[in-house]
RNA sequence: GGCCUGUUGGUCAAGCGGCUAAGACGCCGCCCUCUCAAGGCGGAAACAUGGGUUCGAUUCCCGUACGGGUCACCA
């Protein structure tokens, strides 16, 4: 067979040899230890957790070891392509810190462009690019055409699938078949030559000549040395539209991009036979892999399952809608990536999580439920650390755009609102209410009319007469300028005038002594103020509301009893 | 089913041949306290399993069980 002949029958428009290439995209030249890594989606929807994910990696590795983060995308596929999903990527994965040096980036008017020397950085333009290697693996014989049509080989699936029914070998099976359909080198010049010329597609399939049987010890720098199987799977290089597979495009591309680090879901360990066997088909260098584990939920029957798609948490845009902040998933992931994170942390509690020297050897080789209860935690540390206006801010803005109504109540007076999250704010110990910004409105919508309501009743084992006496009581003396001890004896002495505790050791000494103590006469208050059995402290709740608002409220509960 | 891969408390995880097997989240209790949110202190809770190797295995090897991934002209 002559390769030279096939090669030109097949491909006869392109011109250009792999040399051409190596000359247009000249190797990098950056520091001693700098990583070239990338993100290369798919523009096939939103960004999921999973996708956050290896980004952060690569976002890491590379801007920590002065080295290029770029962003390569993926669409190779057409059909599934999505309409506007790459820039609904990009900005998602903007906001969670995932900032690109290179590739196909958007400019200030918000369009995809190419930005850097090694584009096109879209894969579905760089078709001449990836022929060019393709038509070389034609002439030396590694890749041939195949004519089998999507059809054809869709039957064989059908019929390995009735037989899964009562075989356990139906994999094997369906291989076996395969095998033979496609015929591999045993077709002649001739017989391509009256395809092509009936104007019959095909696809460029690599030659695979592995041993399964034999292993060999690979080095992956998450999941350390593994088995590596040879390949002997004639996979599909080209399409039968002349556009790759992710496997040749992946090839091609991280070769020419100059690509260090491929960092990718451990889904993607079983495809390695095949990279290794054409990245050794192509002459490339064999970049570091790192397949990190997968973000897994518990499904119905109490069984880990990859974190998919539609899963609750999957969706990033989730996350803004639900009012988390962008640092705190952030530094979730971070102490999911890096166990030593949170120590270093504790260590450095001001410094932001990009200072964290964040290490390979570190990350986990098994993968890990999403835990929202963690990622609550980790959310209420970062608000407590943030100061009023930011949170006024930051809550008021989500509100907007997720809560109008009461986005509205925030915007009309934002130094009320500022106020308000100012309370417990500050200091060594702030108060830490707020995990997501909606938790606001139940943490501190009492303050405002609209939203007030007696949500807690006083539990009934109080007579209506304390309750009521206690409130007219307050109201008799309540004088908002007196500082907090003052307007706490005047509470005291409402206790002691209606045989409360007043002193809460003397309460819980012997609490049949009395009625009840302070803390219950405190909390008839609260429910008349806030509606609530609990919330922040009473008296700054007071000096917050305004005198007129706090009796105005404590009358209307009086009225009610 | 084949292949790859994993298995330390409920969750995330330290550990790297000898330890009373860290820590964090969650849970429970106590303290503090006008309630809550915190904070402090304490508690329950784990090396899947069977064989080896070894003076000694959570750590090394083999098997078993149970997970996970994958087997497209998708990535």
């Amino acid at each position: 067979m002559d390769y030279n002949y096939l090669a030109e029958l097949l491909y006869p428009n392109i011109k250009t040899l792999p040399e051409d290439m190596e000359a247009r995209y000249p190797r990098r030249e950056l520091p001693e230890g700098a990583k070239v890594t990338r993100f290369a989606p798919s523009p096939t929807g939103f960004v999921h957790f999973g996708g956050l994910f290896p980004s952060t990696v690569g976002e890491r590795l590379a801007h920590q070891s002065g080295g290029v983060f770029y962003l390569r995308i993926e669409d190779t596929d057409a059909k599934r392509e999505v309409e506007g999903a790459a820039e609904g990527l990009i900005k998602t994965l903007a906001t969670y810190g995932i900032n690109f040096d290179e590739g196909a980036i958007l400019d200030e008017n918000g369009n995809i462009s190419d930005h850097g020397i090694y584009g096109p950085y879209k894969q579905s333009q760089r078709a001449e690019i990836y022929q060019t290697y393709a038509k070389q693996l034609v002439r030396e014989g590694k890749a041939y055409p195949c004519f089998t049509t999507e059809e054809e080989l869709d039957e064989l699936a059908q019929v390995n699938k009735k037989e899964e029914l009562k075989n356990t070998d139906w994999q094997a099976e369906a291989e076996a078949k395969r095998a033979e359909m496609l015929a591999r080198l045993e077709f002649t010049i001739e017989e391509v030559e009256e395809h092509l010329k009936a104007g019959h597609p095909f696809v460029l399939r690599i030659l695979a000549l592995g041993d399964p049987e034999k292993k060999m010890k690979f080095t992956d720098l998450v999941k350390g040395n593994i088995d590596v199987p040879e390949n002997d799977e004639d996979f599909v290089l080209l399409k039968s539209d002349g556009i790759p597979t992710y496997h040749f495009a992946h090839a091609v591309d991280d070769h020419l991009m100059g690509t260090t680090h491929v960092i990718r879901g451990e889904e993607w360990l079983p495809s390695l036979p095949k990279h290794i066997q054409l990245f050794a088909a192509l002459g490339f260098k064999l970049p570091k892999y790192m397949h990190i584990a997968q973000i897994m939920k518990l499904d119905e029957q109490g069984n880990k399952k990859k974190l998919s798609k539609r899963d609750m948490g999957a969706n990033m845009d989730d996350y803004t809608r639900m009012g988390y902040c962008p640092e705190a998933v952030c530094e979730y992931i971070m102490t999911l990536l890096n166990s030593n994170y949170e120590e270093w942390h504790m260590q450095n509690p001001d410094k932001p999580y990009t200072d964290f020297p964040f290490n390979i050897k570190k990350m986990s080789t098994s993968g890990c439920l999403f835990d929202f209860d963690k990622l609550n935690d980790v959310s209420k540390n970062v608000i407590s650390r943030m100061d009023a206006k930011a949170v006024t801010d930051k809550v008021t803005e989500w509100a907007l755009a997720f809560d109008p109504e009461f986005g509205k109540l925030l915007a009309a007076d934002p130094a009320f609102a500022e106020k308000i999250f100012a309370i417990g704010r500050g200091g060594k110990k702030p108060r830490k209410d707020l995990a997501t910004w909606a938790d606001a409105k139940p943490y501190m919508g009492f303050f405002y009319d609209e939203l007030f309501a007696f949500e807690d009743a006083i539990p009934d084992n109080f007579t209506k007469d304390d309750i009521k006496v206690t409130l007219d009581k307050f109201i008799a003396t309540y004088d908002a300028s007196d500082d907090m001890n003052v307007w706490f004896d005047k509470v005291k002495a409402i206790a002691d005038e209606l045989g409360f505790a007043s002193d809460m050791k003397a309460y819980k000494a012997d609490p049949s002594a009395f009625k009840g103590s302070v803390a219950d006469i405190s909390m008839f208050i609260r429910v008349a103020v806030t509606g609530k059995m609990n919330a922040p402290d009473l008296y700054t709740v007071m000096q917050i509301l305004g005198k007129d608002r706090t009796i105005a409220r404590i009358n209307a509960m009086i009225a009610t009893l």
